[in-house]
RNA sequence: UGGGGCGUCGCCAAAUGGUAAGGCAGCGGCCUUUGGAGCCGCCAUUUGCAGGUUCGAGUCCUGCCGCCCCAACCA
């Protein structure tokens, strides 16, 4: 990867190296800050790796912090569980682990403050009127009349919100800046609310919580932030997020926030929403369903997190919102990960009996294979052949079409790391469909390579039937075959037009017994199949294979032109 | 229709007024004990459109067109 220290820097990294070289800042500080409401998905990748990796470039560091300000929706299991997931993608916040409501005591001071500042007001409208007074998008809202209340009122009220003298609805603060702003967040934000519900760190401490807007620019404050990164829908909040560092005076150099396009794919659904609705509506099997693109579920597919740190740095950082990655993109990082570092294996999808007619009845051999042609130090392990073997269904055509390299009757090809073989017979059931095939081998061949020096054009993976475990193998593809799975025609859903063969299962597939004896969680390559991960339902009995993604098929596209 | 942002190859994306990088996909070929991988080659006379400024414009100016975001006591 030495052509990576030529790529051209994104937009933030020259900000970040401007104020670096202005002296502004002399160390960089990022931060992450989901919110614990629900499960990371592969869009939320991007943000944790454009913020670590300016952190490590530059010499800086990057906070972990939860944004955990809305107790209705936030839970202990989704900190644990996001923790999971940012610890799987790589994500190292070392001690600097941190949650928005480690800071309610400094907020609410400063909330008293921008009070004092004659900034902020208590307003008693509820929540229908506020939203009627706050105009349209070309028209200036209405100011509250409660917006000129004296300091000391509303220093008052807001400590009695604080006592928990009100309910929820009852009253707010709000910041008093402009209703006729032509910036919608400017228009008198709410910046606390009343809220009943026990917070799962706080408990029932706080009857009041901060809004995003007032928290956010202000922990990041607190936190020493200097860059602020977030995706573009909250770039029309920047003016507030100023606005506040600025009325409360927060002493220079602030928090600056800037914002970049989200992560996009074609063929599937990032938001929050619709993900729960497949899982809840029962269309996938759960939150890690290897079709879905929450980490969860990737991790469960076998993709490696590299890939997908790879992936982020190679799509780059943009303002380009409607960007969409074709989810193609993901494959081929997957694949270029695994080519480099997964082990190789013998397995068959869609077993075809074959007989060595000239093999011995008895014997067993164990024949040595690379267990990575990419990797000189993955070293080799014994597969068992013997005379009846399991190939792949496709691999044997009894009438080939032209550029077919596979098996037919009367052709030599190699089965891989043992011996040449030449199909004799076919034998058919009563149907007419073939069921087993008889050969013959060369045992001057062992090995796969012929001592007179002839050539075959095809390598066949196999697996001795008498030693084969068995396992089910799990086969994804997109969710939605469409590639905007929302460009729906009116009275049509979205899950209308889910992938009807996303998933395909395949219920007794022979794999050469080393398999088994891979440690949970690996994905390793079934050779000329794919890259496979060993799946959590997975017992001692029962072996269940993920595939991860296939290889790439240069033979599909040949057999497709004729 | 107010505000914010964005339009460069099918997709992502460089180019910071000096003559359109790169990756993915695709297409040829070489090589190959995975039809994998690898290697080589091809793939934008032109940057949404129309004008203008300039010796020179994807970059600057004007006017159109198109797309995205913003009206939760969510983040």
């Amino acid at each position: 990867m030495s052509d990576e220290a030529e790529r051209p820097l994104d937009f933030i990294r020259q900000i970040v190296e401007a104020d670096l070289a202005s002296g502004k800042h002399t160390t960089i500080v990022t931060r992450w800050p989901p919110e614990p409401n629900g499960y990371l998905h592969i869009g939320h990748t991007k943000a944790i790796w454009i913020n670590s990796s300016i952190a490590a470039e530059y010499g800086g560091r990057c906070h972990l912090r939860f944004d955990d300000t809305n107790p209705a929706a936030e839970s202990v299991e989704f900190v644990e569980a996001q923790k999971e997931d940012m610890r799987w993608l790589g994500f190292d916040w070392g001690e600097h682990g941190y949650f928005a409501s480690d800071y309610f005591p400094q907020l609410y001071e400063y909330a008293l403050e921008l009070i004092r500042r004659g900034h902020a007001f208590v307003c008693d409208l509820s929540s229908e009127e506020i939203e009627a007074r706050r105009g349209t998008l070309t028209q200036a809202g209405e100011e509250s009349p409660f917006r000129d209340r004296s300091v000391e009122e509303n220093l008052d009220l807001f400590q009695r919100m604080r006592a928990g003298e009100f309910a929820p609805g009852d009253r707010a603060l709000r910041a008093k800046i402009d209703m006729g702003s032509s910036v919608l967040p400017m228009r008198d934000p709410l910046i606390y609310r009343v809220v009943d519900a026990v917070h799962h760190r706080t408990g029932s401490e706080w009857p009041i919580y901060p809004l995003y807007d007032f928290a956010h620019c202000l922990s990041d404050a607190i936190e020493g932030v200097t860059h602020s990164l977030c995706t573009l829908e909250f770039a029309d909040r920047r003016p507030l997020y100023e606005w506040i560092l600025e009325a409360l005076d927060i002493p220079e150099p602030r928090p600056r926030q800037i914002e970049f396009n989200p992560l996009n794919f074609s063929h599937t659904v990032l938001s929050k929403r619709f993900l729960r609705r497949l899982v809840e509506d029962d269309l996938v099997s759960g939150w890690d369903d290897p079709r879905l693109p929450t980490i969860a579920a990737l991790r469960r597919r076998g993709v490696p997190p590299k890939a997908l740190m790879s992936l982020c740095s190679k799509v780059g950082v943009t303002r380009r919102e409607e960007a969409t990655v074709e989810l193609s993109r993901l494959d081929f990082e997957i694949r270029d990960e695994l080519n480099r570092t997964a082990q190789r294996r013998l397995g068959v999808l869609r077993p075809l009996k074959v007989v060595i007619e000239n093999y011995p009845e008895d014997e067993t051999e164990m024949l040595p294979a690379l267990n990575n042609p990419e990797d000189a130090d993955a070293g080799t392990r014994d597969v068992p052949f013997s005379r009846e073997l399991w190939i792949d269904r496709d691999d044997f055509i009894e009438d080939p079409p032209k550029k077919f390299n596979r098996m037919s009757v009367g052709r030599e090809v190699r089965l891989r790391a043992a011996y040449f073989v030449t199909t004799t017979e076919v034998v058919k059931d009563a149907n007419g469909d073939v069921i087993e095939l008889r050969c013959t081998y060369d045992p001057a061949t062992r090995g796969g390579d012929a001592p007179d020096g002839r050539k075959v054009r095809g390598t066949i993976h196999w697996v001795s039937a008498a030693h084969a475990v068995d396992a089910e193998i799990r086969l994804y593809d997109v969710l939605f075959e469409a590639e905007d799975p929302f460009d729906l025609p009116d009275g049509v859903e979205f899950i209308d037009r889910l992938n009807p063969n996303a998933l395909e299962t395949l219920t007794t597939c022979p794999l050469e017994p080393s398999v088994a004896d891979l440690p949970a969680g690996t994905t390793f390559q079934l050779e000329r199949a794919g890259y496979f991960s060993v799946d959590p339902d997975t017992t001692a009995e029962h072996l269940v294979l993920n595939r991860t993604v296939g290889l790439r098929d240069t033979w599909a596209k040949i057999a497709r032109k004729g």
